[in-house]
Order: C-alpha cells, then structure tokens, then sequence
DNA sequence: TCACTCTCAGTGGCCTAGCCTCCTAGACCC
DNA sequence: GGGTCTAGGAGGCTAGGCCACTGAGAGTGA
C-alpha cells in the first residue's frame, strides 16, 4: 500500500516531527526523575521552556501522550502521569517496529477466537441477519469472479460486534489494518475464497447454534489455514 | 454530546476538549464524503476555518488521528488516510463507552492467558530471573504489610515481555490504565495479596516449565479470582 | 522530441503573543 | 470549626506570521 518503509530501513534517522521528539524528552523526564503514577509534569509553561520548544509544540506531544495514556492532562491543574515509566518506554519502543506479521497474526487469532466465542454466546437475531447478509455478499462476489475481500471483511466486522465487547472491538480495530493486508494477501490465492466461505458458513453455524466452543475452533482452524500463507511480501 | 456518567468508573472527569471533537468531526467527514485509505484531508488552514477552530488545535486533532493511526500526515503533501473510514468509525465509537469493567476483565483474560502460554514457550533466562525478580519485590511488599501493588504489576510486565510479542504488549498497554485499576481493588481485600502472591508462584512455575497449556491454565484462573470483586465501586 | 532543471504555489511545521476558563490553596468571615 | 471568597497558576484556544518541504509545470538545452 502506501510505503513508509524507506524511513524504516535505515533505522530511526528520519523523524522530522518535533513532538515525537518531544514526547521521548518527557518520557526519558519522567524515568530520570524517578515519577510513577499520580505524580504531576511540570508546567507547560515550564516544560516548554525548559526543552526549548513553543506551547504549541509541546501541547502536540501532550495530545499524543495523552491518546497514548501515559498522561492525564486536566485542565486548571496540570498533566499527571498514568504509567510508570517502563511501560512507557515499553509502548514507545514498540510503535518503531510495529507490522510484524507472526504477531499481527498471533494477535489476531487471539482475538477473533474469543470474539466467536463470545458471539455464539451473546448474538442477537439481527447479530445473525449481519452475518448471514455478510456471507451472501461474500458469495455474490466470489460468483462474479472477485475476491471477495469486502464480504470477508463484513465478516469478521460481523462477528466483532456480535460478541458485544467494546474494549475486544476496540483492540481489533487496533490491528485492523494489519489484519487486512494478510487478509487481502490470503484471499489472492487461487481456491482460497472458496475455501475462506466454506469456513465462514461453519464459523456461522456455530454461532447460530449457540456453541461456542465449537465456533471458537472453528476460527480458530479458519485462521490457522487464511494466516498460513508464504510470506512472500 | 458528553456523557458524564461515564466518569464514575474510574474516578475520571468528563473533560470536554476541542481536539477530541474535532477527530470526531474529521472521522464524521471522512465517512460523509466515503474517503478511503490513500485519499487526502482538505488542507489544514482550510479544515481549520471549515471546523472553525485554529490551526494550532486542529493539529492536535491531527496528532491525535495520527498517533491512532488513522491518518498520516506528511510535510509539505497532506494528510493522507491510513484506515477505512469503517474501521475509523468503529474507532470511534468505542471511544464513547469504554471503561466497562467486565468488558475489560474479559479483554484481560483472553491477553493474559495467551500472554501467559506464550511466555511458556518463549521465555529466555534474562526472562525467568525478571519474573522472579517481581515475586520477590511482591513478596517483600506483603511481608511489609503493603499490598504489593507494585509487585504485582512488576509480575504482569514480566510475563508480557516474555511473550515476546510486540502486538500483545501493545494491546496489553492499551488497556493497562484500566487493568491496573482493578488490580489494586483486588488486593484490596483481605487475605488477598498472600492468594495472589501463591497464584504468582503457580504460573510462574508452569513458564519456568515450559509448559504452555499448564501456564495458560494457571493464569485463567488467576484472573478469575482476582477479577471476582464485588464491583461496589 | 525528449529529458533535465528550475521555479513557485501550496502544504505542513513551528513560533510568538495573548486572552480565556478552570482549579485550588489560603485568606477571610461567620 | 466551617463555610465563602479570591488571586494566582494551570491548561485551552486563537490569531497571525515565517520557514521548510513537496510536486508539478514552465523553461531550457541536447
């Protein structure tokens, strides 16, 4: 798809974005000060001084902390910090070298099994109507000699909101791109379509059936055969 | 528009900020006008006067989206979308309730235990001795009548990094601000910390084992019992 | 004609300066 | 004591400006 690679191969060179920068000045703050949860960032008016950088600036690398949770930031009173610094510095590490399919993959199986659990559990009627309907445009599209990429997506999206778990839905929609791009790759195989809708329909009669151990196998098997592609790319 | 209930959970006021509207109002116009990934947001001087705020904040907007994913925003080109508008929708949604608890025991459960089978298998010496490490720290806390907070949060991080699995752990982050608050209800209660610190043990010993299935096993109902608080609060 | 260079308009990056709102500790009054 | 008021400090947001980067078209030379 796009290609943020060519950043990637030479390491950490080129980061131009001045909060990212920011952001790793406050957390390596945070670890020489010694700071744990609850404990409060200096002033922004402060802190921007003290690295050099506008309140603008800083305010970015805030934000971004903030969508990362490492910091609360209330207003009247100051930022206060949420994790103790190892996970922060946990989390920043990882966000480099992120796209590891094994994981994206071992990541997803993870999930996708609970959720078909949770969906042969918790499925409504309309539940089903999705994932019926879901099928049918899978199908309709593998008989018009396409892929059948959006059917699969529909899906899997089906079944997520079938299990009724915000936070589960949450953390697919993490890794949902990734998801998709092992997906689009596993359905170009020639008789895979084929194959992912037969495991579909089972996956479906699992979970209409109210069983979820059987569906949690069932996708689990699914995404054992999808994700066993040779990772060419 | 908010939803000031939501704050009670976790002791958090709903603190209404600009910016998170604005990556609403972005995620809403994205979808309005079904832009997809590779499609480029209106520049920021005009999406600024479109939302009618200032650039400086809708870049916060545009931080935010960016360290979510969502959108990637390059110098001197434009912020071009990384997710499908369903995904980002999905995003947003979840957004709106999280913080539920049993959802997040559940998400907790299902990482976990994973985490835990994993661990079995991957953990390297440099691994073991970090687990070890956190069962002193907690037992020494409890011999000093703490409740071991602080070891017991040392022995998830252990497991978690000897999974090796950059995903997992960056989900486990994810939802690390919640889990930590259940955890320090649990031990809590009386008589808890020493259960906690005998479960530890248990699933500490079945990694040492290299035994996923046995790991896995022992971190489940670990966290069936730590999660069952009564939920008074 | 082709290919190469150069220029420039448009875009994001970042800053300064300022005013507003919110929170809270401490003075104040009862 | 216990409640009320207030000033200062904190973040929220805006306006306007300049700089750096990108990409495409104009211009140039072979």
């Amino acid at each position: 798809m796009r290609d943020p690679e060519k950043a990637r191969t030479l390491g950490k060179v080129a980061r131009p974005r001045l909060y990212e920068q920011l952001m790793e000045q406050i957390l390596g703050y945070v670890e020489s000060e010694q700071l744990g949860p609850g404990d409060r960032l200096p002033a922004e008016r402060d802190l921007a001084d003290q690295l050099g950088v506008s309140r603008a600036t800083l305010a970015q690398a805030l934000v971004a902390l903030e969508v990362l949770g490492v910091i609360d930031v209330q207003h009247g009173t100051g930022a206060v910090l949420v994790y103790r610094p190892s996970m922060a510095a946990l989390l920043r590490k990882l966000r480099e070298h992120q796209n590891r399919l094994p994981e994206i993959v071992e990541a997803r199986s993870t999930l996708e099994v609970k959720l078909a659990a949770l969906a042969a559990e918790r499925r409504t009627p309309e539940d089903l109507a999705a994932i019926d309907e879901a099928l049918a445009v899978m199908a309709d599209e593998i008989a018009r000699g396409d892929r059948g990429v959006h059917g699969d997506e529909l899906f899997h999206q089906a079944i997520t909101a079938a299990a009724h778990s915000a936070v589960l839905a949450q953390m697919m929609g993490f890794i949902g791109e990734m998801i998709l791009e092992t997906r689009i790759e596993s359905l170009g195989q020639p008789g895979r379509p084929e194959v992912s809708l037969a495991a579909h329909r089972g996956i479906t009669e699992a979970i209409r059936a109210g069983d979820p151990q059987a569906a949690a196998a069932a996708m689990g098997g699914h995404i054992d055969v999808v994700s066993d592609v040779p990772l060419l790319h």
